[in-house]
DNA sequence: ATGCCACTTGCAAACGTTTGAAATTTTTTG
DNA sequence: CAAAAAATTTCAAACGTTTGCAAGTGGCAT
């Protein structure tokens, strides 16, 4: 690796010092134009790059944040990290972008290194594990240095810090009642993961759904997933050799309810003549599947943007009073040909 | 901002030395057990963390590499990020992934960043904006410097160094011989932007393909998307007006095949009885709609791996011959209903 | 008591940059 | 020509950590 140029290297060559070289580079108004000038041509010559580790070493300040998230290769994690990006990049922030995979060992040590790193704030969407498990230690150290947490998407209640999220209740509720409304009457729902947040929030607005209009809760047509496409083949398969079919499936996101799709077809029946189908995340591919699917809308770029806005207002403001900073965004009812009346 | 411990603190809480913490912390062998025992307890409890920035700044040394990609939000990209980070990540490297959005400015300060910031590695996936504009000033700054490149996905001929594709040509090759060979004559492409390797690749693979079974090329049916399945609703559109249809689509990728059933089915048409459609990338998703996609498989984690290592191998050997390294994955064929003879 | 050794600790320099204050040079003024 | 003022440059410290070398302590054999 070559040896990057220092402002030393060319304070020898050019005679003088270190400091007059640093001014020099930075137009400092009291050094003299020659001097300035040569300095700035031989600079740009040898492509000096100013090194950012010393500087963030002196002035304690690195530029970067950390985001963390348990995947991203989904739309809406995706469109998340872009919506953050979209309002930091423009400040001269970096993002440094840490994967789970939903583990917690990973998101602690992901921690750990991050606060080494001196970020400047760290965003972080709970890991799956990490509820199982219940170990939040790691976000202590992030309090006990006060860097800025704000949770995205996904929250850990018993902290009180900044956080985005989406009214995944109303959501799915909003879902449901539609079904309902169409005439569904034995609805099934393909749910996350046990005790991930997302998950239950969904869940509980499926069942108060259900509650609301007199409809049985049956636990049989309560199904785990992990949202995966294809975590939904085996458990639609033992609902579809049921004595009693369901006529509606609510999935957690829209990959589990195309998954369900694909068996209700597979099986010969028609969506949404036999049995209607909504997701929720609205991807894109949503609308142009066959049947189109309805789905939920999950505005995963505007969560990041806010989530963003949250620690530039904090930076301005310096106000501790960002922890209380709890965003919901509302979920959008986008209705299309699966749950067609 | 709490600030942190440092290594000077405690050196004055315990009257000791800083070099004495240090060692203590490190466990080196010439430290007093006591000694150690107790500044260890006491970092313990007070949350130390190793302030990365000073000792990067000692070691010349940041464990940190760049990625530099285009998007994120599309199943191949996130995969061979994912590729990248499952090799890098237990070595102890952290990455810093940076979004061009196909925009030339900002590739061209996220190098000039990364560069400041002195990672040890770029990853790089081309725009297409600078495909364009062809300005390649920045990456001849990266090579001044002996950092090491490496194109991921897309690559720029004129540069020396390694690279990691897919053999895009023969992929589309396959896929155009398969749909001939089920007897398709009148094979329409969804190309993606100009100027674009991946895309040029593509559409040659194409191309060769139909003059090798004698079959004429028709610039009607060769139509212009920029890989969103929303982009290839207007050209699709327009090629079910034309007085001769097509009795096959091959698309660019499996988005804009998606894009181009669903125009399909609209008119009444169907898949494969009429059309058939072909796609790129197989996206886990193309195995669930309905009919299932047939697709070229592109290997996104593998591509991510292969590229990590011709990294690791490098840090190894020190070799410049690295720059060498031209790694062409094969892509793979997967037939399914959308294609059905 | 002296010298030797082992064990433990401290000193100082280094990484690259910035910045207030001090020092030097140049220019202006009386 | 000398003194004051202005312009330019240098010095030194700082950021947090590591590490080779020097120095200190104490024990033990001579």
């Amino acid at each position: 690796m070559n040896k990057p140029v220092t402002i030393k290297d060319r304070a020898k060559k050019f005679k003088c010092s270190p400091s007059t070289v640093s001014r020099a580079l930075n137009n400092h108004p009291s050094i003299n134009e020659d001097t300035r000038r040569n300095l700035q041509e031989y600079a740009q010559k040898v492509g000096y790059q100013r090194n950012q580790v010393s500087l963030s070493l002196l002035n304690k300040k690195t530029a970067t944040i950390g985001v963390i998230v348990p995947t991203i290769n989904n739309y809406h994690e995706s469109a998340i990290i872009e919506g953050i990006e979209s309002v930091l990049q423009p400040l001269g922030y970096t993002l440094n972008i840490c994967v789970t995979n939903e583990q917690y060992l990973l998101e602690s040590e992901y921690v750990e290194k991050l606060l080494s790193n001196r970020v400047e704030g760290i965003f972080l969407s709970v890991s799956q594990e990490t509820y199982d498990c219940g170990h939040y230690e790691h976000l202590e150290q992030i309090k006990k240095r006060s860097i800025p947490l704000i949770f995205i998407d996904r929250e850990y209640e018993g902290f009180a810090t900044g956080s985005v999220i989406i009214d995944d209740y109303h959501g799915a509720f909003k879902a449901v009642e539609h079904l309902i409304k169409t005439g569904r009457k034995r609805i099934a729902h393909l749910k996350g993961p046990n005790g991930m947040a997302v998950a239950e929030e969904r869940l509980r607005g499926y069942i108060e759904c259900l509650k609301k209009y007199d409809l049985p809760v049956d636990e049989q047509l309560i199904l785990n997933t992990n949202f995966k496409v294809e975590s939904a083949i085996e458990p639609v398969t033992r609902l579809m050799n049921l004595p009693e079919l369901p006529d509606a499936i609510f999935g957690v996101n829209d990959q589990v309810a195309i998954g369900a799709m694909k068996v209700i077809r597979d099986k010969g029946l028609s969506i949404p003549g036999d049995i209607a189908v909504a997701g929720f995340d609205n991807a894109p591919i949503s609308a142009y599947i066959h049947p189109t699917l309805t789905s939920v809308a999950r505005p995963g770029r505007q969560i990041g943007i806010e989530a963003a806005k949250i620690f530039t207002d904090y930076l301005q403001s310096s106000d501790a009073a960002f922890s209380s900073r709890h965003i919901i965004l509302p979920s959008e009812l986008i209705v299309r040909e699966s749950t067609a009346g």
